[in-house]
DNA sequence: GCACACAATATTGTATACGACTTTGTCAAA
DNA sequence: TTTGACAAAGTCGTATACAATATTGTGTGC
């Protein structure tokens, strides 16, 4: 039951990529521990790597570190999870007009290509990578924008959705975003900026307004209710 | 010359903290090597915390680490100058019109007592001090229009400024934001959200406007420079 | 049987040791 | 004198050891 991963040359960001990408397609859910000496044993490396990558996470705030306790995926509280579609609101829609005015031919290709990867993983019901994929887009789009000092600020703010939506989506459908991500790219193609602003602006309320922030995160009173009600006759 | 330093119960955010002031201060100017173990003998305490502070500033980009090179304070290209600004327009407006609505009588009075410090230190002629005040002001700003996760945006952004500003700032009269600020703080008072909005647009406009971007920043050319105009005749 | 105290265990926090890389200094050859 | 190779010193990167703290397990008194 050792590492069965190409160990070594697994370095710190490498570490935190694979944590990253695992929370954001909630293979790993929020509130999980993460062990040091646990992962440090899975990537085949000292604790001094795995908390490098922890640290680095817990300041993208998708792990918290909680002094002598560890670190843990992050659990975002209501006010948090309204913080962060606040921030992308205020964003996103700037920046994808910009991205609109700069993508080139390449750009629009490679977002198109991003769409095509979308629609296979919902086929293949594959729903968190088809989430993973669905973050990378808007932040692809940043990425055209090139700005990266946004862009960055965006990158964090989708890890950080992720966690949101793990915690706080109740629509029951299935991703309900292909369709919006499709009209995003017609009006990059079209450089109409201010519609893909617009555009933007809807599809980020559309997502605001699928999350249930009525009530607080599943908190660990979930583990008494599940075992009181799975508990057999 | 050990360190004078109440050494010990020096952990790594307070020694991040440390650093970050120093910096933005302009006591420690963009491009000067942290070495580890000159601060771990600062600080008293072993590299590890020191590795900790170092990266926790990376990640804000206050510094820079060169793998096998070490840490240096950051050095903002005139690309990543102008991205800071434009991030900080972006950012700020919108959250000054959020705390003129959201300010408590305590809140205008923790502005109007920041102000008075402001000039304090503007009439001692400690411009580095004045220069952190400043920046606190609109950090201060962030917090009364209390969405967190906006605020450390513009911590972070704030941060920069004061790098870009030490490496191309150009205006010769002194600081000219007390003004500015002062007005800031009436349309708060006065909750009136849109003019608040509009003077912190035409506030970063001014910084923005201030700093001197054709050129790039000053290199290591400079070194070259300094030594062939200052030599002994 | 229950609650509390205390011991055992496990995990994190920090310091240190050692290896790897980079930089600096020295010296010989051109 | 200059250039290059090579040696020496210094600094960073990583692993590991030990201390501090939290968690879990056990037993005793009520």
């Amino acid at each position: 039951m050792s590492h069965l991963t190409t160990d070594r040359s697994e370095t710190s960001s490498t570490i935190a990529l694979s944590l990253s990408h695992a929370i954001h397609e909630h293979k790993l859910a929020p509130g999980t521990k993460l062990g040091e000496d646990e992962l440090a044993d899975v990537y085949g490396v000292s604790r001094t790597i795995v908390r490098a990558a922890l640290q680095s996470l817990a300041h993208q705030q998708v792990v918290e570190i909680k002094r002598n306790r560890g670190a843990f995926v992050a659990k975002p509280s209501l006010i948090e999870a309204q913080e962060v579609f606040e921030a992308r609101e205020l964003l996103e829609p700037r920046t994808v007009r910009t991205a609109a005015q700069k993508a080139t031919p390449e750009d629009i290709e490679v977002l198109r290509a991003h769409i095509v990867k979308e629609h296979a993983a919902i086929e293949s019901g594959d729903r968190g990578r088809a989430l993973y994929l669905s973050g990378r887009f808007h932040i692809e789009i940043a990425r055209i924008a090139d700005q990266k000092t946004i862009a960055d600020m965006i990158e964090t703010l989708i890890a950080r959705s992720s966690l949101v939506i793990a915690l706080y989506w109740h629509r029951e459908r299935a991703l309900c975003e292909s369709s919006a991500h499709h009209y995003l790219i017609d009006a990059i193609a079209t450089r109409d900026g201010a519609r893909a602003e617009e555009l933007m602006r809807s599809h980020l309320v559309d997502l605001h307004s699928a999350l249930n922030l009525r009530e607080g995160p599943p908190q660990n009173q979930n583990l008494k209710h599940i075992l009181s009600t799975s508990r057999p006759t």
